[in-house]
DNA sequence: AAGATAGTCGTTTTT
DNA sequence: CGACTATCTT
């Protein structure tokens, strides 16, 4: 066996731990230290020089993306794709155990996933159901109590409440809408991961079954596992298959989402023998940029203990910049940005970090005002829009008339005269009679329960959905999908929506029509159905628009893990905000934001830029903040603080934020001569609708022609009497 | 059942 | 400040 394709251009450590024997290791890899190439090396070894069968490998992830980029690897370099090998993340994993043994889980079997918003509706009306006060009793609270226990393994009857009120409180809510859950059939994320757990203790010859498929597991991530996927893992393993844990304590941050950093240091005692190599040499950024990074993470205690090394050159130093503002912030990235471009750089090289959300939007119209293209990650994905919701409500009414949040999303969606008071009166039915609000509505129905008119349009209703579902056993996905869409209402209803959003919402309905008919089915255990509901459960679906054009990437420094930029800009860097004042207290969540610090800075490659604003607006008021103790942390030889070149920085004269808003419906602006508007009734930076292009904002004004950024379809110049209307 | 209006609250978000 | 919600109008 020629082993070179293997283990050629590793490093030592890298080898030794692609080359490792069978058994337990931990492989601490740090930022940028080729770890998913060790992971996929490491399974191509099993494979092809320990001659495993893939069926024996069973590689875990967080991500989707994440198991994504592992599957397209291992198949580059065995040149093929090993199926039959198990490669997903944790609760895709979960899910696929529970479909397959939904009997042995006690579940039906085509229970559906609840995603959060569902899971937060579900929670809502277990309140409701309780009598409790919405404003004593907030339903996020109870969600967050709830994922939170089922995250660290507890089901409500073992947790203690030594009688307190709030507890108890908490526990009965949990209860009572673990209840709700099992007769809708509904499984959220949470669950997946504590119902396969109890899975496997539950049936012991199944678990032995696993182990003895199983006996090579490889974890992405390690230091991101929560309580339940470490019990899960170790469950699994049960000491006799060797488990490969691949993580860096020092990027842990989801703390705050129960990842247990404390996992990754438990390792040792938990699975035996474990091999421990360290991989710290970087090949991503500068010895600067790494210095930095290495001086502000030594502050953290308890650390394993790894610090990073390159062979490369030194580069440039850190530029700290200390802006007047944040508006002046955000103008000095976009300068530097634009003289980056004017080197040859393309746009997409570069990216702007935050601490929060909020502080996109200054950024954004410093961007704009420049002209310059970008483009956020994070935000709402795919399938969490409202009508794409409503579109999967109606398929997934088709498979599981119990689906009481499938049910109350659509039975008035689109309006056919079934007002809140007769969802409430099914609800009420439905509680009494411990039945899902289908059966409740049926029932109703033909025990005149309802008013004639009530009753009529809730009959329609259910007659809509049998007629969905008879028509569907025969057709295609995409024949259903646009069904649903189509005969249901749905997308007559979105598009009577006015404006810039009914055409977004159009769009989107086509993109999920898209979307089914390329979808290519591979399990034969489900319909082509069921599979695409669980897939649009589980993968959010992030892709979305404009991946052609060359763009600057604007996301929170947590969205920007496992990805690098050779230009990197992390802006707000000062105290309060990053670390954040929510995090000043407690010691151990300072050193998450620590961590994060050091993720945002071992993104960049070439340049990194830290800058801060001495004077911000937030929530209104004027704060004055201090920069970063973690600035603080970086040596000063390794920064270069970036002063002004001329005393008298530009004005801002306008943009979308210091222009006054529109009032009224009108698109006329009496009497504006703005910045060359003419008499367009449009300024520079002012939001307006185009009826093909959609939203966008107005960027420049020239002789009789306009150019305009729209969100969908980039930069376009048109003439002065394009049909535009301020939004 | 859509539209206006007053009130609230304000990190990060892999599934 | 401004996005989002809950509530009140018509």
């Amino acid at each position: 066996m020629d082993v070179s394709p293997i283990l050629d251009n590793l490093n030592d450590a890298q080898r030794q731990a692609v080359s490792a024997p069978a058994g337990n290791q931990l492989i601490l890899a740090g930022a940028g230290s080729g770890k998913t190439r060790v992971l996929v090396h490491r399974i191509a070894w099993l494979i092809q020089v320990e001659k495993v069968s893939p069926y024996a490998i069973l590689a875990v992830t967080f991500t989707n993306k994440a198991a994504r980029e592992m599957r397209g690897r291992i198949e580059e370099l065995l040149g093929l794709n090993p199926k039959g090998m198990w490669v997903g993340t944790f609760h895709g994993i979960a899910h696929r155990l529970l479909k397959a043994h939904w009997q042995d889980a006690k579940l039906p079997k085509n229970f559906q996933i609840l995603d959060s918003d569902d899971q937060l509706r579900l929670i809502k009306r277990v309140h409701q159901a309780l009598q409790l006060d919405e404003e004593q009793w907030p339903a996020k609270q109870s969600q967050w109590f709830i994922n939170h226990q089922k995250d660290e393994g507890l089901r409500p009857q073992y947790i203690q409440t030594n009688g307190d009120l709030h507890q108890e409180t908490m526990v009965r809510v949990y209860a009572a809408y673990e209840e709700a859950c099992q007769r809708g059939g509904l499984v959220d994320f949470g669950e997946l991961l504590l119902r396969a757990h109890e899975l496997w203790l539950n049936n012991p010859r199944l678990l032995e079954h696993y182990q003895e498929r199983f006996p090579f597991v490889l974890v992405d991530e390690f230091q991101d596992t929560n309580t339940i996927q470490y019990a899960w893992l170790q469950v699994l393993s049960g000491g006799k298959c060797a488990v490969t844990a691949v993580g860096d304590d020092d990027q842990s941050i989801y703390g705050w989402r129960g990842a247990k950093i404390e996992n990754i240091q438990r390792f040792h005692q938990d699975f035996p023998g474990a091999d421990v190599v360290k991989l710290e040499q970087n090949y991503r950024s500068t010895a600067n940029i790494l210095n930095a990074a290495n001086a502000v993470i030594e502050n953290n205690s308890g650390r394993l203990g790894k610090t990073l090394r390159t062979d490369g050159d030194d580069g440039e130093k850190v530029s700290l910049y200390a802006g007047f503002n944040e508006q002046d912030e955000a103008r000095f990235i976009v300068e530097r940005i634009e003289d980056w471009q004017r080197k040859g750089n393309k746009l997409e090289t570069t990216a702007i970090l935050y601490r929060s959300n909020a502080q996109s939007r200054i950024l954004e119209e410093a961007l704009l005002r420049e002209a310059v293209p970008y483009r956020i990650y994070g935000g709402q994905r795919f399938y969490e829009r409202l009508e794409i919701k409503n579109a999967l409500a109606y398929m997934r009414l088709i498979i599981n008339r119990n689906d009481d949040a499938a049910f109350e999303r659509v039975v008035n969606t689109p309006t056919r005269g079934i007002g809140s008071k007769t969802v409430d009166g099914i609800r009420l039915f439905a509680r009494e009679h411990g039945c899902a609000m289908w059966d409740a509505a049926s029932q109703m129905v033909t025990n005149k329960g309802l008013t004639p008119r009530a009753a009529g349009s809730v009959n329609g209703f259910l007659e809509l959905v049998n007629e969905l579902d008879n028509q569907s056993s025969d057709l295609s996905l995409d024949k259903i999908a646009s069904m649903a869409v189509n005969s249901t209402g749905l997308l007559e209803f979105h598009q009577k929506e006015k404006g810039e959003k009914g055409q977004a919402r159009i769009e989107n309905l086509q993109e999920l029509l898209n979307a089914c008919r390329s979808f290519v089915p591979g399990n034969e255990e489900l319909t082509p159905l069921e599979e695409f509901l669980d897939g649009a459960a589980l993968d959010a679906g992030e892709a979305q628009a404009d991946e052609f054009e060359d763009a600057v990437q604007l996301m929170t420094l947590h969205s920007a893990k496992g990805l690098e930029f050779p230009l990197v800009f992390m802006a707000g860097v000062e105290e309060g905000l990053f670390p954040h004042r929510m995090s000043a207290e407690e010691p151990g969540r300072m050193e998450e934001e620590r961590r994060l610090c050091y993720v945002g800075i071992t993104r960049a490659m070439e340049k990194l830029y830290i800058s801060y604003a001495e004077s911000r607006r937030m929530y209104g008021s004027e704060t004055f903040n201090t920069v970063s103790r973690f600035v603080k942390e970086i040596p000063d030889n390794l920064i270069e603080e970036v002063r002004l070149k001329s005393t008298v920085s530009r004005p801002v004269r306008y943009g979308a934020k210091n222009a006054p808003k529109l009032v009224g419906g009108g698109n006329k602006v009496a009497g504006r001569l703005s910045d060359g508007g003419g008499d367009t009734g449009l300024r520079l930076g002012q939001r307006v609708s185009h009826p093909t292009f959609g939203e966008g904002v107005v960027l420049h004004f020239e002789g009789n022609k306009i150019q305009l950024n729209f969100k969908d379809v980039g930069t376009k110049w048109l003439i002065a009497g394009a049909k535009l209307d301020p939004i």
